[in-house]
DNA sequence: TTCTAATCGAGACGGTACGTCCGGTCTTCAT
DNA sequence: ATGAAGACCGGACGTACCGTCTCGATTAGAA
């Protein structure tokens, strides 16, 4: 009783338009996107795009997010400065790249589309906390952070001023910025006292 | 050279767009603003709206940045981090706040518009982040926070994250999230020494 | 290949169109009909106005043919003059009613769009000239006018003093113009011989 | 008591109106003449036209007709036929001249405002008519045309085909089409006797 | 093999907002 | 009073894009 009737979906149909809707996007930015040209592009029609997903924020979210899906590496050095700074800085990288930019666009269109916020959350940046939670994990346990450690509020800390930055002051990540800004997060910022 | 030749702007009417399209903002939110709506509402010709303002972002940018002009009150307790706890639980409130609520919208449609960013940074941000860099020298001064502190970074560090869960994780600002985000500024999250 | 591929047009849709604006050019006249009216009372999208004629002449123009192609009857009594007279006065009759009427404001509106122009005198002048032409040949046969008579200057000679009235002196159409008008045109303004 | 209050009226500023107006008609067509570019191009201000023309279609004619008052001559042959022919010719010619071009659209516009339409054939068209109605007058007087002669309907015979071509059919005023139109008009289209 | 039900391309359509344009009026200051 | 400069209202224009719809062609599994 699995098998359905009728013609079957076509699943190239649906790589088509997520690969069409995913270029127009690096290509023009979220705004730009249309899902006229995005059907154009996929040489599929409106309706079949509009029959999987239900709306155009839902094609454009979903093309970046099968798309962009390849993680970072987590890395592993021994020392969770390290890591962090590694992890941060790859982060950064990938933010300011061509491809990373439109994750500003993404977010920024989560704002007025609740259900888009949600999947982003859900499928990009619960994933990746994941993997700082690992290496605040091992940090833990190794004895270099705290022992209680509430390890979603030390990823808040970390990662809060980069998008911070990106988001709203426009400042540059450069490597200097994230070394200050670990090496903040770590001591603190109060004077050390004798 | 002083005097204007001509009919002289009518300031009544620019106040009256201002506080159409602000109100609307408020009521219905930015996406559902329309400039046919501000001109009804402001018993004033679209194309009066458009002499002064080059598009709908503009006007109702230039409308929430007019009217929420009114600054947070600037604590003075005699505590780095009584005063930076202060003020970040108002900014927290305010942000929260249905009025506040339309800053998310205002920093998204940042994204799609360069100048757009640009005036929110200029008008709203940097002179807010005056008020915060006025504690923290207090703070320096008081030899409460490092002799050399970066400030710049330790206000990004503190507020980084508060934009970080407004605009990307949605979780709540709570005060108790925000007395330990300001614990762990100040005091870092590595492990203390012996 | 006869096939068209995707949603077919809805006739009625285009009836609808032509319906309401035909309406809308008799009761308010040409300059007062806009393309929003049409819309609203068609009940249709503006859109689709816009897809099928390009401006708003178009569509008034193609209204107006469409609607009034209802010819005159052909009169043949067995007399040129006869035949003549009555054709003229049914046309006078018709150009001075409130359909007629707009026929000058759609020539008016020819003066500035050539391609309207050419579109009344192919869906309706050349047509009409016809009949008079058939009129004509018949009283070139019967040996009524001139035996190599140059029919298209003829038509010019009684139909141009017609509109001529109509678009610039503006003076009445009556049965007494009509009929010396005709006289004049048969038997010429010149004294005659003897 | 003649003598007005105030400052009394430019002169120059009223030619400067007119003649801008005069220059942009022949430039751009009666269409596409903006009382902003009028206002613009005879360094006036928009309100100065207003206050003496009641609107756009009132300055532009008036600027076609105090410049285009130039008379055509009026031929004295000794010959209706060849005084017509002349007089004619020459309509013909600045009718179909740049400068004449303009009336078509006068005309046009005539037909949406009737205060406008009087405006031409009191000022342009009855004065013309004199002129024909003169030449005719002197072949009445000299046997040449019929002794009862209704030189105004002669009129309408002769110009009305004229202004047809010009207005309707849009076909050329060649010499050749002017001297059979005469030729017709004079003798006729009926069979002669015998 | 034919029937049936779903997929899909093509493209018409309604709706809604956009930003532009221009006519005509009004206000202020200078002459 | 006249005039320049230019703000302002009103209202139509034509465009763009979204999301829905209708049609015919296609493609399997079910009868």
């Amino acid at each position: 009783m699995e098998k359905k009737k009728g013609r079957p979906r076509n699943v190239e149909t649906q790589k088509a338009i997520l690969a069409a809707a995913y270029h127009l996007l690096l290509e023009t930015g979220f705004e730009a996107v249309t899902v006229e040209k995005i059907a154009e592009r996929a040489k599929v029609s409106k309706a079949t795009i509009y029959k999987w997903w239900s709306n155009k924020a839902a094609v454009v979210m979903d093309s970046f997010l099968s798309a962009a899906s390849a993680r970072l590496p987590v890395p592993d050095t021994g020392s969770v400065v390290d890591d962090i700074v590694m992890q941060v800085s790859n982060l950064a990288k990938f933010l300011t790249s061509q491809e990373g930019k439109v994750i500003n666009e993404l977010i920024a269109e989560g704002q007025f589309d609740l259900k888009l916020a949600e999947e982003y959350r859900v499928r990009y940046f619960y994933p990746r906390r994941l993997d700082s939670r690992h290496i605040l994990e091992r940090g833990v346990k190794r004895g270099e952070l705290r022992k209680n450690l509430n390890i979603e509020l030390a990823i808040d800390l970390i990662y809060g001023p980069l998008f911070y930055r990106l988001l709203i002051t426009g400042e540059t990540l450069d490597t200097c910025f994230i070394r200050n800004l670990i090496e903040y997060a770590f001591a603190g910022i109060e004077a050390k006292g004798v």
